[in-house]
RNA sequence: GGAGAGGUGGCCGAGUGGUCGAAGGCGCACGCUUGGAAAGCGUGUGUGCCUCACAAGGGUACCGAGGGUUCGAAUCCCUCUCUCUCCGCCA
């Protein structure tokens, strides 16, 4: 979320930020600024009852030491209408905290300004193409055709053991997907990122702290008996181990690196979107998430976008890169690129990746802030990318390399699989 | 799942109703000392919020979290949570 401070101190800059996004902060920071007024009023007010209290608390406590118990009693008395009138300043601050709270989660980031206006994907800017474009021949295939005719995946299986959206991978499809898995940490790890195997179930406070929560629940499977969330990205987990945390400049910047499997319940899509490995309810991703010095953060977007791209390059992919418009960005997000790899044999984008820059927004939330020798304390900035999300790179790949004689896996990827066809 | 013991500042560790934001030690920072270092000595060493100039100073809150009792709570009571030990179960 924004700060307080910082809708105060830049307020026309930040509406103007949001307005990239088509969101109307008007009336929401004309609410927090005077609900803020209001909680500094009551802070002021309630600080000085309070100081009354204990002055007579020292008092009375004198007063008995030296035996003068007919005095305490008096003075006792007199004690009760302050508590009271404090005991009230107290709720009365504690609710106009949480107002000003419930509205501040309200607003997603401000984009950065850099963001194009837009409202749909159709606004992105593609800022880099890469990579040769497949020759394949008419009849090319589609990967779930593909996954079917060389016995890889099988969705029916999946259906069959949970629901559609949860493939079952066998032989070489197994097999290629531990090898991306694999060859995606060794990666990141001579990258400089730390390598971390969190849990999959994530409480509700680290679902806040990302962002996911409030609003995003019915995004997420939900276990009731034990108020849990299957997480929907390790950026949930590796972001929270650092909640609340302070962190000395020394510190930074911290590179995580995760596989987890990820589980969405995607409610709402339909169609040629959930065909195959397109969208599912369960998949594995390989999540890279920084957390660092907020003069950096930009700089380091960019890096960590070259590195995902290097990784398709190595994978010999066809991508481009796109700069969301403010439209499309994610709630949490100042500014994200994504990465779409070209799917011969259905013809389309498919987005592998998604790298954001999400300034102090989740810092705010999370409580993250780092010291810098005698200097106030600060929020960090965090980001975080995939580097990648498998089954779409799983898809790319299939239906690329798809050749008479069966399809041909990636130089890069050999060593990982062990075989350079599958047929 | 059952029974018990605990969660104090960066760390260790005292503190069972008042003078405790919290002894003592370690660590760290600065200074003195030294040719230099160690030892020694001295000083300092948290965070949020309010006031204020986001200074100094002052106020207030924070001893796992949230409630309660009391003039006054780290200290008593309740709920939750986490850790440890024993039993049960189990990959």
């Amino acid at each position: 979320m924004l700060s307080v401070t910082d809708i105060r101190n830049n307020t026309k800059e930040l509406l103007d930020r949001l307005e990239l996004r088509n969101f109307d902060a008007h009336e929401y920071f004309d609410e927090i600024l005077a609900l803020d007024g209001k909680r500094k009023e009551t802070q002021t007010e309630l600080d000085g009852m309070l100081a009354v209290l204990n002055q007579h608390a020292k008092e009375i406590g004198d007063l008995y030491k030296k035996g003068d118990s007919e005095q305490a009693e008096k003075k006792k008395s007199e004690t009760t209408a302050n508590k009271e009138s404090s005991k009230l300043l107290s709720e009365q601050l504690h609710t106009t905290e949480e107002a000003i709270k419930s509205l501040l989660v309200l607003i997603p980031n401000a984009p950065n300004s850099s963001v194009p206006k837009g409202n749909s994907s159709k606004d992105n800017e593609i800022v880099k193409e890469s990579g040769d474009m497949p020759n394949l021949p008419e009849d090319a295939l589609p990967h779930w055709e593909l996954a079917e005719k060389y016995s890889l995946i099988d969705f029916e299986l999946g259906a069959k053991i949970a629901g559609s959206g949860f493939p079952v991978y066998r032989g070489k499809g197994a097999r290629l997907q531990r090898a991306l898995i694999s060859y995606f940490l060794d990666k990141a790890l001579e990258a400089g990122y730390t390598e971390y195997q969190p849990p999959v179930l994530i409480n509700p406070e680290s679902g806040y702290g990302t962002g996911q929560l409030p609003d995003k629940d019915a995004q997420m499977y939900h276990l009731e008996m034990d108020n849990m969330y299957l997480s929907p990205t390790a950026e949930v987990q590796l972001t929270n181990l650092y909640r609340d945390d302070l962190l000395k400049f020394e510190q930074l910047p911290i590179k995580m690196v995760a596989y987890a499997q990820c589980f969405r319940r995607e409610a709402g899509s339909y169609g040629k979107d959930v065909k195959g490995l397109n969208r599912l309810h369960q998949f594995d991703k390989v999540e890279i998430v920084q957390i660092q010095h907020p003069d950096n953060s930009y700089k380091v977007l960019e890096e960590m976008t070259d590195y995902v791209a290097g990784l398709l390059d190595q994978l010999e992919l066809p991508y481009r890169v796109a700069k969301l418009c403010g439209g499309d960005m994610g709630f949490t997000s100042a500014l994200t690129y994504d990465m779409e790899v070209y799917s011969g044999g259905q013809k389309r984008w498919l987005e592998v990746s998604s790298i954001s820059n999400f300034e102090a927004f989740q810092a705010n939330r999370l409580n993250l802030r780092f010291k810098e020798g005698d200097k106030k304390v600060s929020m960090v900035h965090t980001l975080n990318g995939s580097a990648l999300a498998l089954p779409r790179i799983v898809a790319a790949l299939l239906e690329n390399n798809q050749t008479p004689d069966g399809i041909k896996i990636p130089k890069a990827l050999v060593a990982y699989t062990g075989f350079d066809i599958i047929n």
